[in-house]
DNA sequence: CTCAAGTCAATCATAAACGATCACAACCGA
DNA sequence: TCGGTTGTGATCGTTTATGATTGACTTGAG
């Protein structure tokens, strides 16, 4: 067996557990202790994998991934005061008895916190969201069946009897990669599945986007425009952009940043 | 036992109780005291919890452990010592990579501290179960789809498609309020509810119950002593119980509290 | 206060893991 | 083919982690 070989066998036995022994690496690749303490400094000095007595171990520690303070990893804290003041907006048009639903992502994350003070019934995907109101609010929570994907947090199902059939919301908040005149982009394909299975439990479609997300683009587009029926965004939007969503009947609420309060700009649906 | 792994162990266990004794992690790890005591040094050192008489507690005490990180309330410290003892003899039956179902329960709950070493795919109706595996493992975890129950911190669907049909087992944990010759008994028709929709998900039905579950009553029988395959439970079992589980082919296995290991006593299935 | 139970630190023996070294075989370029 | 290099496996002394023991200390009850 080459050395290659048994890298590529070492680093995917420590991937599948938390600590690998080095008597369990001699009998996955079938040789010496010597060669695979040998393999296990080499890897160490790469930066592949942290050498541990009595064998390995991943080089990123599997604690404290999706922790309720940090669920999601860099994109978390760009543009936070904007995010922060969508998600307020976003709250505000919701009446307490009210059923929602809550598509996962970092910008919805933000909805956790203004409602901390409402009893809604909210059905989210997001790992991250049910946890944090089940701690600190009163609303009711509800969950769709599945596996927790560990990057995005959100909890996904190859089914279609995941149970979102039967929960049916006033609203459905979602956040999103790019909007433009072609419609809703994401730029993960396991959301766009979780995304599609949502959509249409809902009788409006709120799309929480800061003004960024008007230049982004993605190759993966969820649903044309006339499906969305509100649109939250930051101050920072063009004149361009408000008229895009305007001609497409698409009412259009601005979140001030700074501000407490938020300010609608244009017509309605 | 590696010592990354009995750091996991430490650290899982710190989590979800302010103050954990050094006997406590003496049982959950299977090592001894010493050792116990150099590993908390250790972790004291790296900030990672504070050491304290007895034992070792938490390094950010001001955390909002009041909610729900006390996910059951005063069942949860009683018997804990058998309990934990009865975990990790669950877990040990487990190898890496099988699938298994874990019913909610303060005594499953325990099984997570030992599961932060494997590597299996949970299925969970229990949120804080879910919860923990998903901070502190790299187990993979699927949920049914329903309410979050806060009493019972379950999630529970009124739908029979809630995804419990999609998933299938080698074995499913339990615990119970009670257990006798007419079979096994709980005590929350929510809990009953949702445990039914689970038994016959798994090929083997183990029951997690310390030895006082043996003199309790209820009215409500889940199932037929014939339907359990195996029974976990600690040493304070009488002989009479032993047999009449013994009288019912039933697997024992009786989990010594303080020592080490665990024997088991009786027939097989 | 005294006593008992529990907790802790120091010490030591043992077993496991480790690193260095050497020997052997495969490989490679002259 | 030869000489050198490299990778591998085995041996052996050294280091390290662990568990048991002992005695000192802390805590709380009477």
């Amino acid at each position: 067996m080459h050395e290659s070989e048994r890298h590529r066998i070492i680093l995917s036995a420590i991937e599948d557990r938390p600590v690998v022994s080095v008597a369990d690496l001699v009998t996955l690749t079938d040789s010496s202790e010597a060669t695979i303490r040998r393999d296990i400094a080499t890897l160490h000095v790469q930066k592949k994998l942290r050498r541990v007595r009595g064998g390995a171990e991943s080089i990123a520690p599997p604690q404290y991934v999706g922790i309720n303070a940090r669920p999601f990893s860099v994109n978390e804290v760009i543009r936070i005061a904007e995010k922060r003041a969508i998600a307020r907006a976003a709250v505000d048009l919701c009446a307490d008895g009210e059923a929602i639903i809550i598509n996962g992502g970092t910008t919805t994350f933000q909805m956790v916190h203004p409602l901390t003070a409402k009893r809604l019934q909210v059905f989210t995907n997001s790992f991250p969201i049910a946890e944090h109101l089940l701690k600190h609010s009163k609303n009711t929570v509800l969950l769709p069946a599945g596996a927790i994907y560990r990057e995005q947090n959100i909890i996904l199902s190859p089914f279609d009897e995941d149970g979102s059939r039967h929960f049916y919301a006033r609203r459905m908040f979602m956040g999103c990669r790019g909007l433009g005149p072609l419609g809703l982009m994401e730029g993960d394909p396991l959301l766009v599945q979780a995304e599609q299975k949502l959509i249409g439990q809902a009788d409006e479609l709120v799309v929480l986007a800061d003004s960024t997300k008007f230049a982004a683009r993605s190759s993966l587009l969820l649903c044309a425009l006339n499906r969305i029926h509100t649109v939250i965004t930051d101050d920072g939007i063009t004149d361009r952009d408000a008229a895009m969503l305007e001609s497409a009947d698409i009412k259009l609420i601005v979140a001030i940043t700074g501000a407490a309060d938020r300010t609608e700009r244009a017509g309605e649906a």
